[in-house]
DNA sequence: GTCTATACGGTGATAGAC
DNA sequence: GTCTATCACCGTATAGAC
């Protein structure tokens, strides 16, 4: 009937991970919202429920550093962009009561330290993310090792941001950090 | 043999729940670690799991906001208080190999959807630091509306900065915070 | 490739003895 | 206040029919 149920049960897990986190969503939930049964899921993830989540953590890499670099491409500086992407960011917010991008801390607070594998493929997207930051700071005018720290500074702080956003369920934190954030780039411009 | 059960309990909880997550420890997991059983538990904690967790992070928040505040009575300005406690937090994360105070964010990201008391408790606790850094700001010379977009700032910052840690499983993500986020004070101090 | 049926361990929680 | 025994349920995972 489906086309891909591959991908149907990686997007339902992953907007149900998202709503309800890893540990809180069972298989069982995933597969009656997918109306699918055992029997199909273990056939795509042989290694089971790790293996679906590193498969989401894939995708849902995929998609915001393609989001990202869309942004970046349209606007001049750093600055700029950043304050594009949290606008959208916070209108999203919003509008769908719910982070959908952008963090990936709710995965490494459960997971990080019960298994290295999701640790690692959440470095790496993270890595992939100040990248991004990295490469337009440093055509800002930058150096490549100030281009690094204000990278690490910008992720630390709107990944902080969403999640005083989710604790306080309004977008106000999201709002100030896109207000003050500006003034950590252009202190040292 | 006990003299405090509860406390025991509680903080062989706390500690269980930091290393591995709250949905990531079993109730039976704690026990065997306090050489309880179940009746003792739910003598205790009537209302089961959720009740120790609550309990539990009124007992960090108390911990955590008591060490700031000693911390920040020691020094002349707010940058130089943040600064003296990351670098406690560096230290003791360089040490243990954990951060154990701070950050209520992996709470936030597993329970904030999934249960309003323990999302409550966590912004209780999150106002509390901003506090801490609102009455500093505004001594520093802040106004009351700048102060406290600034704690937000630098509370946001500080969680990020802790949740790279245990992505990178390096203590480098707090060193840059420690560095940068004074510019973010002294810009318009 | 998807189904049904089932195994088996662990979960939070309760009852009643001491 | 702490124990043991037991509960029903849900978790992941597997086997085998279609």
């Amino acid at each position: 009937m489906n086309v891909d149920t591959k991908g149907l049960i990686i997007q339902v897990a992953t907007d149900l991970f998202r709503k309800k986190s890893y540990l809180g969503v069972g298989i069982s939930e995933i597969l009656t919202a997918c109306n699918l049964s055992k029997g199909a899921f273990y056939h795509h993830f042989p290694k089971g429920k790790e293996e679906l989540l590193i498969t989401c953590l894939y995708t849902m890499n995929e998609t915001i550093t393609n989001d990202m670099k869309a942004i970046f491409s349209r606007h001049e500086t750093t600055v700029e962009a950043i304050e594009s992407m949290l606008i959208e960011v916070i209108n999203q917010y919003e509008r769908d009561e719910m982070i959908i991008g952008y963090t990936f801390s709710s995965i490494v607070s459960e997971m990080g330290s019960l298994s290295e594998a999701v640790r690692e493929v959440c470095e790496n997207s993270y890595a992939n993310i100040e990248g991004i930051y990295i490469a337009k700071l440093q055509a800002d005018g930058f150096s490549k090792q100030m281009a690094k720290e204000l990278a690490l500074m910008i992720n630390a702080t709107i990944e902080g941001g969403i999640m005083l956003c989710l604790t306080t369920k309004t977008s106000k934190p999201l709002k100030t950090v896109s207000k003050l954030l500006p003034n950590l780039i252009k202190v040292v411009e």
